[in-house]
DNA sequence: GGTAAGGTTGGACGCACGTCAAACAATAGA
DNA sequence: TCTATTGTTTGACGTGCGTCCAACCTTACC
């Protein structure tokens, strides 16, 4: 493996759009998505439904992911029959500076 | 006028809930009028439509300014037969810091 | 008072979204 | 090779959204 790994189709740096990103989580699902994915870092195979959405399908999760990752917000790089799924938080920031940091923090009350 | 100056419903501060601010601001149209509001400062009784907006009905405008309102991003006065529209921008850097600025930011590009 | 202007409200229409279910594809492991 | 696992895709359903139009309500100004 490594040399098999696929990376699933995303967005450049310079085409991710702030109306697409904040669309994306405009959706509690995903925001909370995101909180998952800068938690558990680096290419974490979690899965996001042993995270607090257990009661969600699980097309329902990869449709969600599929938006994500579509919006620039994720990179997933496919592992044998798993996805390692990270937040793509470097290139956010050279985009949009400070924004997920700021969203993180936001989301503690 | 002062006195009968009526202030629309909105949402307190401690209720602001940051996935309505993003699904609000998630909309092009409703994106653009938060850099308006943030431009133009206090209490502007400028007409979105003379800002880049004209092909919309005014009762789309008027949708879009109800639920930013509801929101809590923006705060409307009624001042005769005008709205003076805020952006509530002290009230969402306490509850939210940064976000604002960081979205004017990656706006500019 | 009558009329015009600024905004809201209600309904209607098309479209996109969130969800689930079933079928499918691909990989890992026995 | 057979089977179980992991995730995607397609279709369907209900709901909500963005938009326009028409009617309405206030307020300002002759």
């Amino acid at each position: 493996m490594g040399d098999g790994d696929e990376l699933l189709p995303q967005p450049d740096i310079q085409d991710i759009r702030l109306e697409k990103v904040l669309q994306a989580l405009g959706d509690p699902v995903r925001l909370q998505l995101m909180a998952i994915y800068a938690r558990e870092g680096e290419q974490c195979d979690c899965d996001p439904r042993r995270f607090g959405l257990q009661h969600l399908h699980k097309s329902t999760v990869s449709h969600h992911m599929k938006v994500l990752r579509e919006a620039g917000v994720t990179s997933t790089k496919v592992v044998g029959r798993n996805r390692h799924v990270r937040l793509r938080k470097e290139e956010l920031d050279e985009r949009f500076p400070g924004l997920v940091d700021t969203l993180l923090a936001a989301m503690d009350d």
